[in-house]
DNA sequence: GTTGACACGTGTCTTG
DNA sequence: CAAGACACGTGTCAAC
């Protein structure tokens, strides 16, 4: 989705250059002639490299996502990186979580779970560009408010009354590739209330297909249809 | 500058376009014509998709390591994936062994926390009818899978099925390396784009479990020399 | 038929 | 200059 080209200039001019012979046909007949016939084959052994890894990333990740392996995979090899990158930032977060249950902070627990949770919001909203903009930043905005509201965060002056600044603490995705998660405006709503406690979705998925269908390891592709 | 920034500079087709259609059949040339040409797009798509996620597969794993994110990268892009394969085994194993003792006590709050996010993006979305019903079942199908892998949700199923390791794999090289991740100086200053202040709270470092010989994630050509 | 995925060989650019 | 790495376009082959 993100477009077919997520803008990405590569200034460069094709500059239809017609290579003309211009290597010196003086060579040392050698060794070095075979080297450059080997040049596919080196090619080709890099490949074998990144798909040896890729293979056995395959198993990993399809274990480790209990999805029984082989069977009804058809993951394609874009799809593997895909689902290794979403379990490494999962288990990125399970690590946080184990460093904070050492100190009887439940709530910061929590607040973890919470705000992981808008971390990926944000970062699903990133490459969704079919949702306005400022519905993006009104959601998030709401989403960290309600943070602010769940309870004093540690480290900051505990009684800060006012300003629940929009500064959630979520973590913004790796810069480098999608170029478009930056830092979200900084929105408030008008309408931050308590929150209830419930379980979610039980009972209302507008559409949402649990575990079986989307829910285990599959592509998820959200910005293809 | 080990090519950090995704966008590497290179040659840019700019899709030359053959004006001169040798053939005009009496169809609708705005069809096929653009079929054909979007042959070497399309795979020009799939090879972005890959090296998007390998992107982000490098930003998760350098910092998992805890190493500067592009400051002395000279990571290319096979090293990137089996980096990534010893750091899943690594975490495997860590896994393993925190299922023994932590428990769904804490765990359970952070599914809540979790949860009740979910329940507000729910409660948001339903009265937002300027976003898209399969962008917001999406996002909440996809939460509600992010919530499903965050741990043995009690009443979920049994243990997994032994999910050690089946080891099916012909891993050439490298029979005891089991562990990795060794980084050398596990101070990073700068800290770019890292993780939310939430462990910067408890100042516990991302995974970093075992000292591991072999400095810092070195490629490690195996067959290479 | 088309569509999408993959492996291949080659050109171009960076580096030691 | 060679060695290496990457992106590119194309041919081949399996599926809706």
């Amino acid at each position: 989705m993100p477009a077919d080209t997520p803008g990405r200039p590569r200034a460069s001019p094709p500059a239809a250059e017609p290579a003309s012979a211009r290597r010196t046909p003086s060579k040392p007949r050698s060794a070095a002639e075979h080297r450059k016939s080997s040049k596919p084959a080196m090619e080709k052994r890099r490949r074998a490299r990144v798909n040896a890894s890729l293979a056995q990333l395959k198993a990993l990740i399809l274990d480790a996502l209990s999805q029984d392996s082989a069977r009804h995979s058809k993951l394609e090899k874009a799809d593997i990186l895909e689902m290794t990158v979403r379990h490494l930032r999962s288990v990125r977060r399970v690590h946080m979580t184990a460093a904070l249950s050492a100190d009887p902070a439940v709530l910061g627990k929590y607040r973890a779970g919470f705000n992981e949770c808008l971390a990926e919001v944000n970062r699903f909203l990133a490459g969704c560009e079919d949702v306005p903009a400022d519905v993006r930043s009104r959601l998030l905005g709401h989403l960290a408010a309600c943070l602010g509201q769940l309870g004093p965060s540690r480290r900051t002056a505990p009684p800060p009354p006012a300003a629940e600044v929009p500064t959630p603490e979520v973590y913004v995705g790796s810069p480098p590739l999608p170029a478009f998660d930056g830092p979200f405006p900084p929105l408030r709503p008008g309408a931050a209330f308590a929150l209830p406690l419930l379980q979610a979705l039980t009972g209302a998925p507008p559409a949402a297909p649990l575990a079986g269908l989307q829910g285990r390891g599959v592509p998820w592709r959200p910005w293809l249809r």
